[in-house]
Parts: structure tokens; C-alpha cells; sequence
DNA sequence: TTCCGATTTATGTATATACATATGTCTGAG
DNA sequence: CTCAGACATATGTATATACATAAATCGGAA
């Protein structure tokens, strides 16, 4: 009974910070898609009745985040998503096999869709009531097997994947192009290659691989989950941690 | 020939930035440690002959980045490390363990110093001509080994840790206390267990182990190298990324 | 002594203002 | 038509100012 409750729900207390969250969200959920020019400040700074540097702090703050391009005269823009921006990422394989030199290929396996499994939790998350797209394919560097890729795609977030023509283009890249994620969350663990597992990579069973999972969201809403496995001695995953900004 | 060159080598045209990147330096090198509390914003103002915004801006960018915490009335200090503001970060394995209700126990298994190998251009950068404290232990988790963690510790950078009982605290713990790190690459891989490991870490021989590899800099120089090899399906190394801040 | 409240002070937010700078756009000369 | 240069405009930086807010500190009452 101090003092009346806040007037909104989870609004920041201060303005800026609301601007900047707002903006965010509408970016988030694709609503404002990579490209879009974003209103001017002074379109913003009528909007919210503020002074320009308010909204000015807001946007700056989203620029250092590296969600918006500013660009002077131009006016600002949402980001393309620059999949480098990202600790860890595994960029796509197809990148980083070429950017050692090598030939990249994929050679896809299966590619279905389908409901998803009712025993499954997390497949029916990931689907929220729509159909899955499972897939599995394998990445090939310089002609030699160097992942198995299994992957489940949601077409409720992604309904265009279902006319995609994964054999000519890996998943991977196609979703970074068209559904690129906000959120993502990477499982790495190991464990020794079953016989199936064994034959497509092309290693005697028992082989220890890495195993990295990851799903991936796009403003909340599942997108994709997708499990790939390395030959243990193949393949190292780096990641480079530092202070801010490089 | 158009105008003079630029009058300091590096220097960010804006002053705010400049600011901003000279705190930062004092940061990393270590001569403002954590805990540290750095000039007030007036007397910054006065240094830098500017107004408080400028300055404020760039401590708030310092601020958002986690690399200092601001207090109303009391200052800003530089910010202790914090393990889990790094995405990936295999925190240290006590809290870890503990953190899933397991009883925690590290076992020293050996700990000399010694000059770096000249034969290995990895120790020898690590050591940069002082010598090097190599350790190996065993985690435990309730009872049951859990990981296997060879380190190598730069004396020059730590000469503290020659006179440390690492038998009673584990070296990740201590130097996370003592000597945090800045900046870190983490390289992960599958392998099977040899023999030693195998018995070690009481798996059978040829198990898939998941191996990290993280080297630490603080301010550019090398702090320690550490190699932890977990029973392939005990341990899933998970990492979350997501927009911004949470 | 302990505890509560007033005071002091550093940061947090916001405004109005000014000028700098990069860059689309438009215009006119050739 | 092409290209150089003038112009308009959105962002970038910085100042001076004002008030809000949290918290350390000090002073006085119990």
C-alpha cells in the first residue's frame, strides 16, 4: 500500500529502457524483419513524447547489441543476422569446411514431413500443434563423411521449408537465410558411434564423436532441433571468449 | 594531405569512447582489480575537462558490458568476474556439482614446479621465461570420479599459486579468485579413454570421453591452460545464447 | 549502546540545445 | 547523359541543467 502499483505490468521504469525493449520485441518477433528501417528519431521522439535523446540512448544501446545498423543520413535498420556475432556457432558446416580449403558437399538422407511424436515432449513443444519436417543428411569434406546431421524443422515457424529442396541446399544454411534465430541453446557432449552411426561416417563402431544439439528459437517460438555428430578426432569445436566488443 | 593526421595513434574520435577504452584498459591489465572502486564521474569530469554525460556514458557502457557494477552513493567498482556472465563457461566444476545436489571433492594427484618444456612452443609462450606449476586432479562427484583436469599455471602471471594448498582448494577456483581471466578460448573434442585415464577416472579403456581445452589471458598474457576429460555420457557441456541481456 | 530518521552524495534519467559529420538527393554545367 | 558540387537531413557527439533515487553517514532519542 506504499504506493500505487506499477502502472504497467513489466515495464522498465525508465523510458529509454521501455523504447528499447519495445523495439527490440518488434524486432524479436519478425515483425520489423532484417533490413527494415526502423522510424527515425524524430519520428520516435514524437511517438513517445520524449526528447531525442531518450530515443537516441534507446536505439544506440540496440546498435551496440548489434541488432540495428545506424547509418547517417540513411536512418537505421534492423540487422542482418550475423551468425559470427554468435559465441561458438558452427556457422555452417559447408563455411567453415570451405574456409579450411576444402570441397563441401551434402548428401541428404531422408527428408519428411510428418506430426510430431505424442510420447515425444519435446517434439510436440518444438511443433506447437503444427507439423515437423525431419530430416537427415550427411556433410561430406573433400569427399570424406565429417558429420551426420539429424534435424527437425518447425513449419509452423518455417511453413516455406516444406517446398525446399534441402538435397541442393543444407538445411543449416537455408534457415540461417530465411527463419534466422534469436535464441539458441548448444548441447555438446560424446559418446561412442553405434553401428548405423558408423556406416554413414565411415569409422569403425565404438569411434568416440561429438555429439552437439542444438535448438534454436525465434522470439520464444521453437524453430528447429538439430543433433549433429562428428568423428571424435575430426572435428574441434572453439569458442572465444573476450571483453566487449573486438 | 588533406588534413593532419590524426594526432594519438589509436585514439576513438570520440571522447566518450576514449574514455571508455582507457577505464577498460586499467581493467584488464589488472591494475584496477576487482573491487576497485574507480573515480567518481566528477572526478573523471575534471580529469577529462568534459561534462558528466560524457563521462556517464561511457561508464554505463562499461557498466553493461559487466565489466563494472555501479552503486548510487557509493561509486563504481571494477566487477568480480562473473563465472556465468561468460556463455560456456564450465564454471568451476565444485559449483557445478554441488549446484545438482552431489557432494563435491577434488583430489590432487601431482603438482611441481618446473621450467616450460623448450621443445613445446605452448608452454614456452604460457611461461613468457618464468616457470610453470603443472597440476593434475581428479573431480569427484559423490564419491565417483567425475573429471580428470591436467593444468599448467604461468608463475609469472600467478606466483602466488606456488605457495597455494591446492590439495584443499582446486586450482580453477583459486585463480578464478585470484587471477580472473579476460580473455579465453575453449576447444572441445571427443576421444576415447587410454588406459591411464580409463583407470583414473574408473571407466573402461576406449570410452568416449569429452575433452575441454581452455587457455586463459588476462590483459593479453597467458594465465593457465587447463585439459578436463569427462566420462562421455556424465557431463553435457551446455551453452545458451540469446539477444542482448537477460 | 542501539536504532530510527534526516542529511548528504553519487548515480540514474530526462530535457533542450548546439554543432559535427556522413551521405542521400537534387541541380546545373559540360 | 554524366558527373561534380551544393544542399538537406539523420545520426553522432557534447554541454548545461534539473530532478529522481538509492544508500552511506551522521545525529539524536530511547
Amino acid at each position: 500500500m506504499t504506493k500505487p502499483a506499477a502502472i504497467a505490468e513489466d515495464a522498465p521504469a525508465a523510458l529509454h529502457q521501455r523504447i528499447r525493449t519495445e523495439i527490440e520485441a518488434k524486432i524479436l518477433s519478425g515483425e520489423w524483419g532484417p533490413g527494415f528501417r526502423i522510424p527515425f528519431e524524430h519520428e520516435l521522439t514524437e511517438q513517445y513524447g520524449c526528447s531525442r535523446m531518450t530515443v537516441s540512448k534507446a536505439i544506440s544501446a540496440l546498435a551496440e547489441a548489434g541488432l540495428i545498423m545506424r547509418k547517417r543520413r540513411a536512418g537505421s535498420f534492423v540487422a542482418r543476422p550475423k551468425v559470427h556475432s554468435a559465441v561458438l556457432d558452427i556457422p555452417d558446416l559447408r563455411s567453415e569446411i570451405e574456409g579450411r580449403g576444402e570441397t563441401y558437399a551434402f548428401q541428404l538422407v531422408a527428408c519428411t514431413p510428418r506430426a510430431p511424436k505424442t510420447k515425444s515432449a519435446e517434439e510436440t513443444e518444438l511443433a506447437r500443434g503444427g507439423d515437423l519436417l525431419v530430416l537427415r543428411g550427411v556433410h561430406f569434406a573433400s569427399g570424406r563423411p565429417f558429420a551426420i546431421e539429424d534435424r527437425l524443422i518447425s513449419l509452423l515457424a518455417a511453413p516455406q521449408a516444406r517446398d525446399v529442396d534441402f538435397a541442393a541446399q543444407p538445411p543449416g544454411a537455408w534457415l540461417l537465410e530465411h527463419i534466422p534465430w534469436t535464441e539458441a541453446e548448444n548441447r555438446i557432449s560424446a559418446l561412442a558411434a553405434d553401428t548405423e552411426t558408423a556406416q554413414l561416417l565411415a569409422i569403425a563402431p565404438g569411434t568416440a564423436c561429438l555429439a552437439v544439439e542444438r535448438r534454436t528459437w525465434r522470439g520464444g517460438e521453437g524453430v528447429t532441433k538439430v543433433r549433429q555428430l562428428f568423428p571424435g578426432e575430426a572435428y574441434d569445436l572453439v569458442a572465444c571468449f573476450g571483453p566487449s566488443r573486438g
